[in-house]
DNA sequence: CGTACAATTGAGAATCCTCAAGAGCAGTGG
DNA sequence: CCACTGCTCTTGAGGATTCTCAATTGTACG
C-alpha cells in the first residue's frame, strides 16, 4: 500500500510539516523539492552509509527507522541515536565531508537525499530555508545534549523510562499513538544506546511490566501509566526538556 | 599585558586560524570583523547566559575558558562541556532562539559576540563563510558524539584518561604545551562532566599519579606518559577520533 | 519440526557511589 | 604572624547498582 512512498515529493509528503519544509511557503517547498533525490527503498540491515565514507549529502527519513553508531578498532559499537520519519541524518559529515558514524536501516525504509552543494546554493537565495537548516542543526545539537544528560547521571531505570518517553513523544509528533507502538530496534540496540547491558534492559522491561507501568509483548510496547513513567524521570529534567534525540 | 585582548579584532586575533575566520580570504575576514562585537572581560563565575535566555548570537571564546551545563528543577546540574579559546558557544540556541544551557566563566575571560542575523546575511553573500559555519556546527555535533561515546560504555579510568587527552589535544591546538597545563575547572566540575562522583575523580588522579602517568599539583597537571594514557583509551576509539568536545 | 538467534532469568563479582572523617590551602581578622 | 574559617580535595570503609557468565526459555524461519 505504501510501496510508492519513495516517489512522493516534498509538496505532497505527509511529513512536510516535520521535515525541512517546515515553515516554508508553498513555492519555496517546490523549489526545495527540485533538489531532493528520492532514493529507492532500503532493506533491514542495509547501510545508508559507513563510518568514514565521503558524504556530501543530508538524508531525511521518509519512512521506516535507522540506527547510527560509531565503531572502534575492535569492532565495539556505541549507538549514537535512532532516526524516525522526518528526521535528518548526515549532520555528522558536515565538518570534513566525511561521515563519522555508520547508519543502518532497522526495517524497510526510504530516505530523501539532499545534496549539500545545492542545498547551500538554495539557502543563499532563500533565507527562510537557511533559518530552517539552522534550526534543525540546533535541534540536533540540543537532542545530543539531552542524550549526554541521560547517560551522565541516571540510573538504569531512569534511562529506560527516559528512552520510552522519548519514543512516545516522537511517535505522537508523527501522529501515531503515544502509548502503543512497536520498537524497531533490538534489546541489544537499546542497551548499547543507554550504556547498559542487554540483561539489565531485559530485567527493567520485566520490572516495569510487573509494576503495571507498561505491557511488553516482544517488540510491542504499551504504556499503561505515562504519569508513573514521567515520575521516574521527573527529578532529572525540566518537564518540556524531553524533546530529544535524533 | 593581555589586558587589551578584548579590543583585538579578527584580522589581528592570534586565534583566527582556529575560529570562524579559518579558511577565509583576508578581505573576507575583515568583513566578518565588522559584525563582531567585542565584549568587556568577564570575571570568574560570571554567566555568559542563563538557561532559557533569549539569544540571537553566537559567542567565540577569545581568552579564558567556560563551562556549560543544564540544570533540572531540583537544581541538579549536568555539565555539558568546556570551552577553550577559538571555540564557539551558543549553538544550543539555534533551534528556538533560546538557550538550553547556562554558560559560566571558569576564569577571567573574554568573548566575541556574533549577531546571528548579521552572520546569516553575510553567509548569503559569502559561501566560504557559510561553509565554515557548517563545518563548525558539524564539529560541535561530532564532539557531542564523542562525549556520548565517552559516557556510554567507559569505565571511570577510561573516562579520566579520555578527558585528559582531550584537554591535551586542545591545548596543543592552541599552541600551548600538550603535557603541562592547568585545569581551569574544579574536581567537582570534572566529575559532573564525566558522570562520576568527585571522590572517584580524586582517587583516579591519585592512582594515575602513583603509576607515574601524570603528576598532579592542585590544578596543575603534567602528563609524564602520553602513551600510557592513550593505551588506557585505546580500546575505545580509532586513534584520530579524539578531536573532541566543545 | 529443528535450528538459529533473541530475550529472559539467576547467581556471583566488580565497579562505583555514598557517607564520613581528615588534610591542605586561601583568605580574613585579630 | 598566627589562629580561625571556609572551601576544595583526599582518603577510607561499607553498600548498592550494574555487569559478567551461564543456563533456559521463547520466537522466527527455513
Amino acid at each position: 500500500m505504501e510501496s510508492n512512498v519513495h516517489k512522493i515529493s516534498c509538496p505532497d509528503c505527509r511529513l512536510s510539516d516535520l521535515c525541512l519544509p517546515y515553515g516554508l511557503q508553498q513555492n519555496e517547498v517546490q523549489q526545495l523539492a527540485t533538489i531532493v533525490k528520492n532514493k529507492r527503498p532500503m532493506q533491514v540491515d542495509e547501510y545508508l552509509y559507513l563510518q568514514g565514507d565521503a558524504c556530501q549529502n543530508l538524508y531525511a527519513v521518509k519512512s521506516g527507522s535507522f540506527r547510527s553508531f560509531i565503531a572502534d578498532d575492535n569492532g565495539n559499537e556505541q549507538t549514537i541515536g535512532f532516526y524516525l520519519p522526518g528526521e535528518l541524518m548526515g549532520l555528522d559529515a558536515l565538518q570534513h565531508s566525511r561521515t563519522t558514524c555508520s547508519i543502518i536501516a532497522l526495517e524497510t525504509s526510504t530516505v530523501c537525499e539532499l545534496p549539500l552543494l545545492r542545498l547551500n546554493e538554495l539557502c543563499s537565495q532563500m533565507p527562510s530555508l537557511q533559518n530552517q537548516v539552522m534550526r534543525i542543526m540546533g535541534k540536533g545539537i540540543s537532542s545530543d545534549h539531552d542524550k549526554i544528560i541521560m547517560l551522565g547521571h541516571r540510573t538504569a531505570k531512569e534511562k529506560m523510562a527516559t528512552f520510552l518517553l522519548m519514543l512516545s513523544r516522537r511517535y505522537a509528533g508523527l501522529g501515531f499513538s503515544s502509548t502503543v507502538f512497536n520498537l524497531t530496534m533490538s534489546r541489544q540496540d537499546i542497551a548499547n544506546f543507554l550504556g547498559l547491558s542487554n540483561e539489565t534492559v531485559s530485567r527493567l522491561f520485566t520490572e516495569l511490566s510487573k509494576d503495571g507501568v507498561i505491557t511488553v509483548k516482544q517488540r510491542g510496547i504499551q504504556i499503561n501509566n505515562l504519569a508513573t513513567l514521567k515520575s521516574i524521570v521527573k527529578p532529572c529534567l525540566p518537564d518540556d526538556q524531553l524533546s530529544f534525540i535524533a
